[in-house]
DNA sequence: CTTGAAGTGTCGGCTACCTGACAGTTGGCT
DNA sequence: AGCCAACTGTCAGGTAGCCGACACTTCAAG
């Protein structure tokens, strides 16, 4: 995601472990360092006393934690947690980050085309809700991750899924099942295996792809082409 | 929503009539000029090919049109079209406010300010879709519409409250009739009158607010009080 | 005044999904 | 080895909201 602008950036920056259920940022609570996860995947989580919880959007090496804290909000009413482990971050300190930003240009025209990204993918989100049937996405979901990790494994339980999804627990059982009867995935206590990634494009159809090509066209490459920082 | 940036605006300004279905960004299309509404509501509408539209995101005099063409993004994949009509809008060229923003920057925190609380928003929206019904979805609609107009008469058909919030025409009927027999609004041909705010946000929940509350912490009073220029 | 388009009310059938409950399975811990 | 907690499978009942169809009302335009 970064180029010459690196340079500016590694001095501040420090690689860390980011183990599951690790939080990035808690609502409502200042954001004290930002997070550059070198692989895994990141989601943001609304959660409110009378509705349980619900996730609005998902990041991995592609994007950070807390942008939010460099336009202007010191918190964020949204929790940011660590939902598939096994790989590093790299963190800054968010004040120092401010500042870079603030005074680099392209790093600032950097960290803007993200932020559009992720609000297409936000916008998207609300479509998925409104006109795809679960099945979808589910799909989409899955598709989402394996673009963020390496391989073909991801290490989630339905029950996961379901909060990811926005949908009941059995459903996500029922689902899975379906994609695993034409062969897309492959299911197994806590784990999901992709076997065939275009069929799941597929019955993801629209549900999947938009966000993906704004970020290319905004960004660059997805996925694990994309060049990182090592 | 401005302070004293707004001298530096003023002269790229132009004061033009909004009228409703008016398309003040057209997806895929370069975004060439900037609108910031004097009134009336505008929402931005994702339209695709195999599923039809739906609405993200609204705003009014609290906001303003193709803010995304400053975040690097020359188009949006989606729609930005006038639905309240009744008002003027002031207009801008993208390039000018583009190179203003970029110099001065507290126009700069006040744009990143406005989009993190529309990000809210839209997340907000994805909440909403999970976990509240059809008829606290309509409330919500309706409280942002009041936010944003003067008065309590707000003209919109129930066909449009549907892609508005995501339902069929026919269970907008019916909502609006639950609504309307408890006494918060009345509905006429065209037209919905708020009667009893207080009771649309009981009925509303969790489903409305955050964003709202987000908004006046970022960048002060939402709605009627809101100071704007003349 | 007439006509037609746009908007509203309503109904019955249907289905996706929720809800809760429970039994079976797996795997880590002691 | 054995136990417990986490995870998965499944089922039966209930319901919100979809879908299509149609009749009625309002209003603006000719």
């Amino acid at each position: 995601m970064e180029d010459d602008d690196l340079a500016l950036l590694q001095p501040h920056l420090t690689r860390v472990e980011l183990g599951r259920g690790q939080k990035l940022v808690v609502a409502g609570e200042p954001i004290e360092h930002i997070y550059f996860p070198e692989g895994g995947v990141a989601t943001v989580v609304s959660t409110l006393p009378g509705s349980g919880s619900a996730e609005v959007g998902i990041f991995g090496r592609d994007g950070l934690s807390g942008f939010c804290a460099m336009m202007g909000a010191e918190s964020s009413p949204y929790d940011t947690i660590v939902q598939v482990d096994g790989a590093t971050g790299l963190r800054a300190d968010t004040a120092t980050l401010t500042e870079l930003t603030e005074q680099s240009p392209s790093l600032r025209s950097l960290l803007a085309r993200y932020v559009q990204s992720f609000i297409v993918q936000l916008a998207h989100g609300i479509v998925c809700h409104v006109h795809h049937r679960i099945e979808a996405r589910v799909a989409r979901w899955l598709l989402m991750c394996h673009d963020r990790i390496d391989g073909d494994e991801i290490m989630l339980t339905h029950d996961f899924i379901s909060m990811m999804v926005g949908a009941q627990r059995t459903s996500i059982t029922v689902s899975l099942h379906i994609l695993e009867g034409v062969g897309m995935i492959r299911a197994q206590r806590g784990r999901v295996t992709i076997t065939d990634r275009e069929k799941l494009e597929d019955i993801a159809g629209e549900a999947y792809g938009l966000p993906e090509a704004e970020y290319r066209r905004l960004l660059g490459p997805l996925g694990k082409t994309a060049a990182r920082p090592s």
